[in-house]
Order: structure tokens, then C-alpha cells, then sequence
DNA sequence: CTGAGACACTTTGCCCCGTAATGTCTCACC
DNA sequence: GGTGAGACATTACGGGGCAAAGTGTCTCAG
């Protein structure tokens, strides 16, 4: 629905790479968008600017993302997520304990989000709408897609419904204290 | 400095009196002030609809709060956390375990928060302050406060520097289930 | 010490308007 | 089939001017 991939359910020879060669154009348009954000800010990026910076004319980028800029965006800030997740999970597989692994989790976490150029140039031109989905609307999705990502580590040392709730508590510590760091305790 | 009480520095005879009839008057306006707030809004009310509130003038409200405005708010604010972590406190004391003590905490500040008036109305009027408020910018001071008063609590089981830790983590996890309830903790 | 009100200043909202951006369309192209 | 170019209506955004309201300070009478 995002990204508007009908084209996955079809069938046949020429499936494949006609599937292929839209992925292919998605990919291209979300690197141009990203591109545009990282440089203008996030409210200030047209849709004619990723057209160009895509080297695609309007007509396509409609074509790719049927719902224009929204869900241009949104797909963006969706992709911008699992890309976050996917390295600090790449930094923390192979703990030996539950300690480790959870510990491991917030430092790399804390440290890709204090580094985070898409981030911070939201929260830089959009400061309200930005922080209104890390704390209020898109919690739940950050939730749901941490989960995804680190309730198969976790589980590794407690049982599932546990692992739900330790990796829920931990990305809220963790988005409360990117917003406001504490003094007396480090991060 | 908040509430310009140089009158408390005052000796002598009199210096109760006058002391006492300031403080009364602080609190009648804070109270006319906290009627404007949960009626109109927050970012809606003038000075003046609070002066008409307290039936005295504007020249008065400058007095006892000089800085006006800003000032006034300001100590509102400081006076609802006082009244909210109160309650709070008074309906947790005297618990068994540290368990017992925080499950309560959690409970009762939920709710509490759930029911709000000062707080509901200041999210309505102008959620993008009230959020950096409670998200960023006034983390500190609110975690501040509940230490001072949940740290005596808390470390009647635990040493202190780890109750301190206790009741911040405490603190920002309630303000997150608060803005953002999870679909599978209740709350 | 308080109330009433004058005063200068800043902020706020509003209306208008020109520009820019969005989203949909058609058509030519390969 | 997919793509690019561009026209098109519609909407959103931003700046200027202006009236109204709010803020903060002051003086003076009670």
C-alpha cells in the first residue's frame, strides 16, 4: 500500500524483472528524496526537486507512488526505520548474555540515533510534526518494527511474551532519553 | 525567583502578615488562573480574564508576579507538579515492597494523568509546547521533582542512587504510555 | 498597598493577492 | 508496455498591510 507494489502479486516470465525494474526506480526515487531532505531540510522539499535530483519526470514518481508526496514521504520515514534498526542490529548480534545484548542495544542505538542525518534535519524544520511521531503517533510503529527486529535476539534468553515487553520498554528509554539526555545518568 | 517572594526575606514584627497576605493573594490568582486555564485553554487567556477571575487589577497581578505573564504560567505549572506528585504520594505510601510501591506509583500517576483538566487542556490548546514540555525541555525538571518526592520512598528498599535511577526510568516510561498507550501493556 | 486607567510597544489575526506546489491529465515518443 | 514533457485546475504557502487585542510600565488617587 505504501509503496504501491501491485506489482508483486503478478505472475509469469516477465514478472520478475518488471517487478525488478520498478524496485529498481522506488530505490532510485528514495535515495533522490533522502538526498533532498539531508540538504534542504524536510518541509521544504517539493516533489518537483526529488523529480530532478531522481532525474525522472513528475509523471513517473506519481506512477511509483500513486498518493505524491505523503506517501513519497512516508515510505521514506518507513525505510529510514528499518535501515536504523537493520545496523544497530548488526552491532549487537552474537551477545553472549541478556545483559550484554540489551546494553549493547541502547549504546549503538543511542549513538546511530545522535548521528542520524535524516533525523536530525527533521527535527530540525519540523520540530512539532517530529516530535509528535516519536513520542505520540509513530511510537507504535517503532514499537512494532523494533519488535520485529530484536524479539528473535531477545527471546534467545527469555521467553517471547517477556522479550515483547522488554524490547517495548526499551525503545521508549531509549527515544525518551535522545530527546532529553539526563545529567546524572549516561548515555 | 518564580514567584518574586523578596517579602519573605523581611524581619521584623509584621513581616508574617505581610508575608501571609501575599502569599494568599498568589493563590488567588494561581486558582484564577488554573479556572481560565481548564475553561478557555492556555495559549487563550490574558492577564486581564485572569485579573477579572481574581477581582483585582492588572497593576496587582504585576506586582506579585513580576514578569507577568510568562511568570505566571510558569508558577502554574510548577504548582499542578507539586499538586499531581502530592496526590501521588499520598496514595502510595506505606507499601510493603518495592513491587507493591512502584506497580502503585505507575497505577495511580496514570490515572491521575488520565484525568488531568490542566494538563487535557493545555494538550488541546497547544500540544506542540505541552509536548516539548513533556518530552524535552521540561523532562529535567519534572524528573527533578519526582525524585524529590519519591526517592525517600523508594529507598527505604533500595540504596539510594539506585532509587534515583528507579524513579527516573519510572517517570519516563509513565510519560510515554501516557502520550502513547501500548496496544498490549494496559495501563 | 490596591485600583483605575493612560501610555507605548509588541503580538495576533485577518484579508488579500501573487506565487509556488500539488495532483491529474493527455499526448508524443521509443 | 513504460517514460517524458507539459498543460491544467486546484490547493497551499508566504508576504504586506491593517485593525484589534494583549502586554508591560507608569502615575496618581483612594
Amino acid at each position: 500500500m505504501v509503496t504501491g507494489d501491485t506489482s508483486l502479486q503478478r505472475v509469469g516470465p516477465q514478472a520478475q524483472s518488471v517487478s525488478r525494474a520498478r524496485r529498481d526506480l522506488e530505490l532510485r526515487i528514495l535515495d533522490a528524496a533522502r538526498e533532498c531532505v539531508n540538504r534542504c531540510g524536510f518541509a521544504a522539499v517539493t516533489v518537483d526537486e526529488v523529480c530532478d535530483a531522481a532525474g525522472i519526470s513528475r509523471a513517473t514518481l506519481y506512477r511509483v507512488f500513486p498518493g505524491g508526496r505523503d506517501v513519497l514521504f512516508e515510505a521514506l520515514r518507513v525505510r529510514g526505520l528499518e535501515e536504523f534498526f537493520t545496523v544497530v542490529r548488526a552491532n549487537v548480534e552474537g551477545a553472549a548474555s541478556l545483559d550484554v545484548l540489551l546494553s549493547r542495544c541502547v549504546v549503538v542505538a543511542m549513538s546511530e540515533l545522535q548521528h542520524d542525518e535524516q533525523l536530525a534535519a527533521m527535527l530540525a524544520t519540523s520540530p512539532g510534526e517530529t516530535l509528535g511521531n516519536l513520542t505520540v503517533d509513530g511510537v507504535g510503529r517503532i514499537v512494532r518494527v523494533a519488535t520485529e527486529f530484536f524479539v528473535p535476539l531477545v527471546k534467545q534468553f527469555v521467553p517471547e511474551d517477556e522479550a515483547r515487553v522488554i524490547v517495548e520498554l526499551m525503545v521508549r528509554l531509549v527515544i525518551s532519553y535522545f530527546l532529553a539526555p539526563s545529567p546524572t545518568i549516561d548515555c
